[in-house]
DNA sequence: TCTTACTGCAATCACTATGGTTACATTTAG
DNA sequence: CTAAATGTAACCATAGTGATTGCAGTAAGA
C-alpha cells in the first residue's frame, strides 16, 4: 500500500520554502514547477489551496506570480498540511459496523477517538516545524556543500 | 480526499477486539465478518497479515478459527498498524526534485526527517492504547446500555 | 470413509484518488 | 496589441481499495 496520504503536502511545503527563500521577488508556477520536476498546473492547483488558507497571495498578468502571505517563520507545516489533506488520516470502518454485535456497535466510536488522538499528536509535531526553519537548514546545507566544493 | 490510509487497521483493531472479548473460544472469518458487514475472504486477508506479525494464529478445517496469540494487555493498536500499513504515512514528493534548484536538492532529506518525526508522535500514541482496553471500554458499554434499557 | 465446515489464496471487478496533461478564458505589463 | 502569467475545466493512465467468486487444502465428526 503505502499509497498513505497524497504528496500534495510535501509539493506545498516544497513550493512555500522557495517562496520563502526567495521572498525578494515572486515566483510563477512553472519556476516552481520545475523544480518539483512537475507540472505548472498542479503547482496552481496546490497553491490555490494555499491562497483559500491564506499562507500565499497571487497576481495574474505579466509579471504576476506567488508570494508568502505572512512572515515565514509564522506558517508550519501543519498549516500547509490542514490547508491540503481535509479528511482523516487514519480512516475508520468502510461501513459502519454491525449494531447487532457487542463489539460492532461500540468499536467506530472508540476507534475515532482513538484515532483523533493519535492524528493531534503528529499535527502538534509538524506544528513545531516552520518554513523559515526549513530555510535557515536548506542554507545551511548550500553553505556546508560550498565549502566542501572549495 | 480524505481516502487517507485504508481502513485496514480499524479492520484489524474491530477483529482483534472479538478475539478478545470472546478469547475462551476461536471465531470463524464469517463470524468476523458479520460484525463488520463485509465479508470473509477479506477479514483472512487482514488476519493473515497479523498472523505475520504473530498477534493471532488460526487453525484450519472444521471447527477452525482465530485466536490472539497474545494477552489482550499486551496487544497495542500500533501492533495492529504496524502490521499492516507498511509504508510511510505521509509521502514525500512523488519523483525526486530537480538537483539543479537550491530547495529542490535539499528539500526530499528535511521533508523524510519532519514526517519520520511526525509519524512516531503518531506511532506513539496509538501505542499506549491496547486491545484490552478496547475490550474494558465495550464492556462498560454495554454494561451503561443494559442499565439505561432495564 | 464421506461429508461438512473451515482456512488459504489467486483472480477479477467497480470505484476512487492521484498526478500529469491539454486546452482555453482571463488578466495585466510593456 | 502582444506576451506572459493565473484560473479552471476536462480528460487520461495508473494504482490502491474493498468486495466477490472460485477452488484447493485441511481437519473434525457422522
Amino acid at each position: 500500500m503505502a499509497v498513505a496520504v497524497s504528496s500534495k503536502s510535501a509539493v506545498a511545503i516544497h513550493a512555500l520554502t522557495m517562496l520563502a527563500r526567495w521572498d525578494d521577488k515572486s515566483l510563477t508556477s512553472a519556476e516552481i514547477a520545475d523544480s518539483l520536476r512537475s507540472n505548472p498546473v498542479l503547482v496552481r492547483r496546490i497553491l490555490g489551496s494555499l491562497r483559500v488558507a491564506g499562507l500565499v497571495w497571487s497576481t495574474e498578468g505579466r509579471n504576476g506570480g506567488w508570494s508568502l502571505a505572512r512572515p515565514a517563520g509564522e506558517i508550519t507545516l501543519y498549516d500547509a498540511y490542514a490547508a491540503l489533506e481535509e479528511g482523516p488520516l487514519l480512516s475508520s470502518h468502510p461501513h459502519p459496523p454491525s449494531a447487532e454485535c457487542e463489539v460492532g456497535r461500540n468499536m467506530q466510536r472508540l476507534l475515532e477517538v482513538e484515532f483523533r488522538d493519535a492524528e493531534r499528536a503528529m499535527a502538534q509535531r509538524l506544528g513545531q516545524t516552520t518554513i523559515a526553519d526549513l530555510v535557515r537548514q536548506v542554507l545551511a546545507s548550500e553553505r556546508e556543500r560550498a565549502r566542501r566544493a572549495h
